[in-house]
RNA sequence: GGAGAGGUGGCCGAGCUGGCUGAAGGCGCUCGCCUGCUAAGCGAGUAUAGGGGCAAAACCUCUAUCCAGGGUUCGAAUCCCUGCCUCUCCGCCA
């Protein structure tokens, strides 16, 4: 959510911040409300001051013992005027509020215009493209060789978009996870949290996937809760409507949890095994910080992602999305990619940004720089770190033998019961 | 699911027979004084949001806020209704 005031005295740069993120919103629409909104605020005020003076005279009187009848005569016409323009106000402030919910964040200064992914920026590569002197298996076909994933069951239980893991599937699975959170909070001071996977309409709202993206939700209607897309959300509410102390700031939290996604409308390209489903797991950090301090943290937020892939020993590259490519929510944001040597291209893994204090607008996340300090609104920034679906694919894709096994990346050994290689059990 | 209790400022905690109560008192915190030495005492201050005054800050002023939303009333933290949340007991379940 942008600021009311903000709106107002930089209507131009919201409305090219609005197109360049090739979203929508009303910008003058909200201007003509805020200034009747205003005007009303001056007339219903100024009558409730009337009231207040009078109330407070009707006492007066009726102590002195005087009449007060024509008093509260007058008085009762006052709060029918009040009444009305109170429900008018409320009335304009709700338009106002659904115009300005609908405004994307700005895209910060760093982050190229452009209109979709093909004006992305790739900022670097790590690792080197593997070359195979065999015929490659996909991670499909791995995956059932080596009967670590059921695509087809999970189907059964639940419909397409909710793999199985199985034996040692499963077991990589909670490896990879075990694994990225230990090194967030180990390594990087991150504190784990382990959070409910359902959240209530505020929380959707704090982060910024309500209103927008309701159709792309789980939704259990009996009690108005959404399975979470991302840990982001029940992470980054967690100090919803809360002032924190200077000295609680920076806040690292790191979580672990199953993400939910309808993708809607999203059947036919890309869907093939793990490339699209509607649950996976990931590890996600958030990060509550100071705002001039934001951008330094989203960098090591980055490097904090793209270490894990560094230790697993998976290629990757980052690419810095531009204007139109960025999320509602964000002002900039980086997604780390990881090679699929059998799809011959780049896979999403992580998206790390920045969301200055959108969301903590939303969600009035704030803080103290001192006692008696004015609050200000922390920024806040989360990273994958990472997500295993597509992880599983490139490790699965990239550590593939002639002999279709799969080699175990040494660091992840310790968390396999030292086991070295997955083979085919038949 | 059934029965009951409750939600007040950073925290604790009054008020809840409706009227200078934005809210006693205590704790915490900040500043000052005194005193001086791991302490105590004294004084002052200590919410947030919005509107207006202003180019802006400081400041001044008004309005709102005692979980949220409605209602009654000249006037509600105080009375009534609805919702949400917390706690206790019972039931059910992992």
């Amino acid at each position: 959510m942008l600021d009311l005031k903000f709106i107002r005295e930089h209507s131009q740069a919201v409305k090219q911040g609005i197109l360049a993120k090739g979203e929508m919103g009303d910008v003058d629409l909200i201007l003509t409300l805020d200034e009747e909104r205003r005007k009303l605020i001056h007339q219903v005020e100024s009558l409730k001051k009337e009231r207040n003076d009078h109330s407070k005279l009707v006492s007066k009187y009726k102590k002195e013992g005087k009449d007060a009848s024509e008093l509260i005569q007058s008085t009762k016409d006052i709060s029918i005027r009040i009444k009305k323009l109170d429900s008018r106000l409320s009335d304009i402030e709700e338009k106002i509020f659904t115009q300005q919910s609908k405004i994307p964040n700005m895209p910060h200064e760093s982050t190229p215009i452009g209109k979709d992914a093909s004006d992305n920026v790739e900022v670097r590569q790590w690792g080197d493209i593997p070359v195979f002197d065999f015929d490659i298996l996909d991670h499909l076909e791995l995956g059932e060789r080596l009967d670590i994933l059921d695509f087809k069951r999970g189907g059964k239980v639940t419909g397409s978009g909710f793999p199985v893991y199985k034996g040692m599937g499963a077991r990589l699975e909670r490896a990879l996870i075990n694994f990225m959170l230990d090194i967030h909070v180990d390594r990087h001071g991150y504190t784990e949290i382990f959070p409910p996977f359902v959240a209530n309409r505020a929380s959707m709202f704090g982060t910024g996937q309500l209103p927008k993206l309701e159709e792309d939700m789980y939704y259990t209607k009996k009690d108005d809760l959404f399975l979470i897309p991302t840990a982001e959300v029940p992470v980054t509410n967690l100090h919803r409507d809360e002032i924190l102390t200077a000295d609680q700031i920076p806040v690292k939290y790191v979580a672990y949890s199953a993400c939910f996604r309808r993708e809607a409308g999203s059947y036919g390209k890309e869907t093939r095994g793990f490339l699209r489903v509607h649950q996976f797991n990931k590890v996600e950090m958030v990060n509550f910080v100071k705002p001039e301090d934001s951008y330094d943290f989203h960098e090591q937020l980055l490097r904090e992602a793209t270490e894990i892939l560094e230790l697993l020993e998976i290629p990757y590259r980052v690419i810095l999305l531009c204007s139109g490519d960025l999320s509602f929510a964000a002002a900039k944001c980086y997604d780390i990619e990881t090679w699929s040597p059998a799809e011959g291209k780049w896979l999403e893994a992580s998206s790390v940004s920045n969301f200055e204090d959108f969301q903590a607008r939303r969600a009035n996340i704030r803080f103290r720089r001192e006692r008696g300090a004015k609050p200000e609104f922390v920024h806040t920034l989360n990273g994958s770190g990472l997500a295993t679906s597509r992880l599983m694919v490139s490790l699965l894709e990239n550590y593939q033998t002639d002999e279709g096994t799969i080699i175990i990346p040494p660091v992840l050994r310790p968390y396999l019961g030292g086991l070295d290689v997955i083979k085919r059990k038949y």
